[in-house]
This record gives C-alpha cells, structure tokens and sequence, in this order.
DNA sequence: GTGACTTTGTGCGCGTGTTCACAAAGGCTT
DNA sequence: AAGCCTTTGTGAACACGCGCACAAAGTCAC
C-alpha cells in the first residue's frame, strides 16, 4: 500500500523544477533592469552574469518555460519578462496581510518591492492596542480581532507573520482556517500546518548563524586554533555541564 | 587544464554537508526552548518533529559532528547545545555592522536573535544625515564615512547590508576592502565579491514572488484556468509587445 | 547476569540538481 | 545562395541530498 509517499504535492505539476521556480524572480529582476537601461535582447551568458548563476543552467531553467530563445541571437527582453512574470503568477494581483506591526512588520509594510510586483497589501493587524490605529506606510494597523473578517473581505490568499514566535502557531491556525493557503513566515519558530498549505521561512538569526560556521572555517576551523581535539570534553569533565553526575 | 572548477571553496573543508549546517540552527533553536522547559534528554524521533525534519535525517545530521547520542536513550540536550553550538561558532562572540538604517536595518537593530547567539551589533551606519545622530535601539547612528574605521577599530568580521539596492555594491566593496568576509545582504541586487567572501542573500519578494507561483499552481496553473495554450502568444501578437516588428 | 526493548548510526538505492560539451538552428556576410 | 559564426537547447555524466530499513549498541527490568 501507499507505494510512495508523494502526496504531499503534484510534485510532477507540469514539471518545473523547484530550484528552477526559486531562480526565476532573480531572472526577473535582472531583466527589468536590462529593460530600463533599454536593452532589447540579452544571451544567456551575460544575463547568467547578471543574475550570478552558470550560463548552462539559466538556459536550462528557461527551456523549462518553453523556447524563448534565438539561436544565434539570445533572449528578447521584453517577451522573456513577461513569460516569466506570466509563469510565476505575477500577471495577476495577490493580495497579501501581514500580521504583526513590529519593527520587522513596519518594514515589510513600507517596503516597496511588494506592490511593484503584484502583491497588494489589504491590511496590516496586530494584537497590541498601543499599535492598533497608528498609521503606517498609509495604512491604518487595525487589531487581530479582525483577521478572519479582512482575509474574507478583501480575499486574502497570502498571510506574512511577523509576530512574536509564541503567537506565530496561533495566527498561523488562524489564517489557515480562514482559507488562506501561503504563509510566509518570519517568526522564528517551525510552523504546522495542513497538507495543501505552503510555509516558506525567513530567519534572519539562522542566515547570519550559517555565516558564523563559515567565517568560523575560514579562520581555522572549531578545533583548529583551539588546542582541542575533535570529540573533546566526555560528558562529565568540562565546565559547560551542570546536570551530569561526576 | 583547470579539471575541476572547484577552487570557489575548500568544498569538502572538515566535511559536513551544507545542507546540515543549514539545518543546525534550527535543531539549536529546538534544543534551547526544550532546555528552558527543563527536559534533559530527548530522542532523535522527538526533536525531529521539533524542528520539523525527518529523524533519520537529523541522526546523520548529528552524526557529522561526533557520536554525541546513547543508543536505547537519545541525545542529552545541553550537551547537543554545546556541540552544536561549538560547530557552528557560537561559542565565541562575532562583531557585525548594519550598514543602512531604514526600517528594516532598524528592525534588524532591535532583533533579540542577534545578542542572544553571541552576535554584537557593533555599530549602525547610514549614509542620510538625517538619520544620522538618531539613537537606534540603544546606539547612535553613525555616518557610512567612518565605515572603515568602525570595522577595524571593533574588529567587525560580518557586514549586514540593509540599503537601497543602488547603494549595495559600493558598500560592499568597500566593507571587503576593510577585511570583512561574510556579508548578509538584503537588498535585492547581485553582490559580486571576490574568492573567499561569503554572501548570504534574504530578499523578501523573491520568497513571496516563490509562494506566488505554488498558490496559482493550486489555482489551476497558469494556464489552466485561461484558455490560452502552453506555448501561447508567438512574438508579434500580443498586447505586451512593442518593439517587435509587426 | 540475562534477555528483551529502545534508539542510534549508517549502508544503500533513488531522485533531484548541476555542469560539461556538443549538435541543431538561426542570422549574417559575401 | 552558400558557408561561417554565434548562441540556444539538451543528452549524459556526475555530485549531492534524502529517506528507508536494519544491524549495532546500549539501557532497563527482573
């Protein structure tokens, strides 16, 4: 039975890859930049170059969209940012609320590489009445109470959590239950959810803490400046321990 | 000659997989709130479902760093902190600059993740004379014409950039110029840097322009609701075309 | 001390993603 | 119109990561 587990998602879908779909809105940007420095055609090298990946692979990426290309010539910009744009879903308008108008809230809510992209904010909410009210980035913060009655009315298909960690499970249910299917969570905590709903995270802890294990390598590595050896310290013997007997 | 183009990093370095140092923050998340609830040991099954991956994937995670479990128990849970924690560098202080006070470099200023895992904000800089001399969680915002001073004089070795994306580059530049060798970038351009400097990128429309995608696959997919044909819109047909030649 | 039980650590097969290298295809020059 | 040159699109080899399933290893009960 259940001979194998891929029911989580269509994984085939059409069949384009994941690694794929996270490189595309890179593609993206680096064309609208060519665009309005009024480039008119582009060759996978040099847009590889722009967007900082192999040159093999970004035309493999796009073959996966179809055959956008002249041999010989390269990519028309234009018709490449709009069969992007049209296979990322950005042709149409997502309407997004962010929960939890903290400092990190206040600069979602202002940040502008949302609107300019087809992501219109419909409400910014958080439980705090000293924040409730206050107007930010043109919008009034209004409370959590709402949350169900805005995702409803204004049809709200995308939530960002920005809240605490100890309220993010709680919203999350919440927005969920309200028929919201995409999360985009900044909370620092593993968020559950039901199958057909999709989760991405953004910590900012975590980024710096990868950057920490490399910086870390570079200058020697955990054992390598230390005078310790790999596997050091039995329980027991060193000063960390407070729990283990002697 | 060149056989390999592996030269961009030591590759194998002491050897643990990229994608288990990026998974070790997160295990060290799950371990510190099971320490703060005083549980002592915890089995790979249960701290897996924690953080949210599989448990075979976390032992052969944990494997990469010692033998640290006890077969028929599980993993003592200050001990794992500490191994973890010595991976992954934590163990000594990093001194990081945020260069870039807008509203996100002031919501990275007042992030608790930071001071808690042994990062120290060394100074904020910005390039607006407005905003320079304003008192920022608890430090007074520096002009960027003393970047390089304030990088050697507190010895900074990660350089956050929170800029507009047309300031990112030359800050870049210049703080690798003054010896810094991880940079965390959130503004949505390319950073070129040479061998040997760490890039790490958050860019907050990308992850949504991602979600955007999987919600209209759910939707039906681009082309499933629309009655237009995969492939649909030769060059010179439609609307969004104006430089082709009819 | 012995046996049953629990949980780790890992060998192995599979799928995904990346890169090289080249044939196919189109444009441009003469 | 023919051949050269550029660039795409992709086949094939390789590298990486994931998860199952199981043997090894240790604990606990009696």
């Amino acid at each position: 039975m259940t001979p194998r587990q891929n029911r989580h998602r269509d994984r085939a879908g059409r069949g384009i890859p994941e690694a794929t779909v996270a490189r595309l809105p890179v593609y993206l940007r680096a064309l609208t930049g060519l665009q309005e420095r009024g480039v008119a055609t582009v060759s996978s090298e040099e847009l590889a170059a722009a967007a900082g990946v192999n040159s093999a692979k970004l035309r493999k990426d796009l073959s996966h969209l179809g055959s956008y290309g002249t041999r010989g010539v390269g990519y028309e910009v234009e018709y490449l940012v709009y069969q992007i744009s049209r296979e990322l879903g950005l042709t149409q308008d997502w309407v997004v609320a962010i929960i939890g108008v903290g400092n990190l809230g206040r600069a979602l809510a202002g940040y502008g590489g949302f609107a300019s992209r087809g992501f219109r904010v419909a409400g910014l909410l958080d439980a705090d009445d000293a924040i409730v009210g206050q107007e930010i980035a043109g919008m009034t913060v209004q409370h959590t109470d709402r949350l169900e009655d805005i995702i409803a009315t204004h049809g709200v298909s995308i939530a960002v959590i920005a809240t605490p960690a100890s309220a993010a499970q709680g919203v999350c249910d919440r927005v969920v239950a309200a028929g919201v299917t995409s999360v985009l969570n900044f909370a620092p905590v593993v968020l559950s959810v039901p199958d057909g709903v999709d989760v991405r995270k953004v910590d900012l802890s975590i980024e710096l803490q990868i950057l920490a294990f490399h910086e870390q390598r570079k200058a020697g590595g955990p054992d390598g400046l230390a005078p310790l050896a790999a596997g050091d310290a039995p329980p027991g013997t060193s000063q960390y321990v407070e729990t283990v007997e002697a």
